[in-house]
DNA sequence: GGAAGATTGATCCATCTGGATTGATCTGGC
DNA sequence: GCCAGATCAATCCAGATGGATCAATCTTCC
């Protein structure tokens, strides 16, 4: 714990350095990196797209699996129902995706890209793909590929969307 | 792209491992894991202490440095700065929180925890550290090691906050 | 076959977010 | 010293978020 009051020289990378080197190192680094991307990438998003980047993250799911049923783009993309459904109405609306009902149960919604939201999709992965090499350009390609099975190793893990530390009981 | 119309089996785990195996597998990877534990931590803080994530992150970098300027907990936090003058403003309202008005510039407030705000911070890392436990458990201690200072290489890189190639002109 | 409970996606509602704006203060140039 | 431009935090406002609710549909048990 440090006092600014004596210390005018702090810099705002001794902040993050020490904060980085924390108790809460590992969530508190991993978190900066996908929210400074985030920042970046949303603000793009809604703005050449006027989407957020739930709709384009939807999109996405829905393309590369054409017939995927609302509820399972929550097991790529875990965000609540609601604003799942909302993205896919917006979506819909703007002529990127179409609804059917499923003929196996008729709660169910089977989504598919139009042509209009494949070719949505082509630009935004590639301009995404670009950005990826953006951020991951401190890395060489041993340790992408390291970073890369690190990460796939936690999103893999028992305790990663249940908690047994945090009960609100 | 696999279709779902002729593959009736397709699980979700197939999803998830058809889209982290993708162009975009680093980003998709990451962005789950974190999006994922902030779903269980912002649900946790929302529900047991009435407020949203970004004062208890605001407020833990405020504990760490008393004295901290309002604009340089961005630095940490990457948020908008509006975002961090709301979770001051609820912070301070709360009783957790002080703010004095700068000796140097009399634009910026200097903001210190209570030791009703030190008790939080304290109870909160500790049961954040459990939680880092809980979704860093598939790693072994080296490759935990490996995961952070690869995520540290990121997070310092040049070009995690700015951007070339998502221009909106 | 009927009823209770579970599931699905749409909708509601309170709150949060993030860009823009504002008033107060500061800085640097003339 | 004055003024134009920059900076800081509070506030505004439109839109997004996330838990709760709802109607329709499905599943299972008696």
């Amino acid at each position: 714990m440090k006092s600014i009051a004596e210390d005018e020289t702090l810099s705002t990378n001794d902040y993050r350095a020490s904060i980085f080197a924390g108790k809460l190192k590992e969530l508190m680094v991993i978190s900066y990196v996908v929210l400074g991307n985030n920042v970046v990438t949303g603000r793009f998003i809604e703005k050449r797209y006027r989407m957020p980047i739930q709709a384009w993250s939807s999109l996405y799911v829905v393309r590369e699996f054409p017939g995927i049923r609302a509820k399972e783009i929550r097991e790529v993309i875990p965000r609540p129902q609601n604003t799942i459904s909302r993205a896919v109405s917006l979506l819909e609306a703007r002529g990127y995706l179409r609804q059917e009902v499923s003929e196996t149960d008729g709660r169910e919604k089977c989504l598919y890209v139009t042509p209009a939201g494949a070719k949505l999709v082509d630009e935004l992965v590639e301009i995404s793909r670009l950005r990826q090499e953006e951020w991951l350009a401190p890395l060489t390609p041993e340790e992408r590929k390291m970073f890369y099975q690190l990460s796939r190793k936690i999103a893999e893990g028992q305790k990663l969307l249940t908690t047994e530390v945090m009960s609100v009981d």
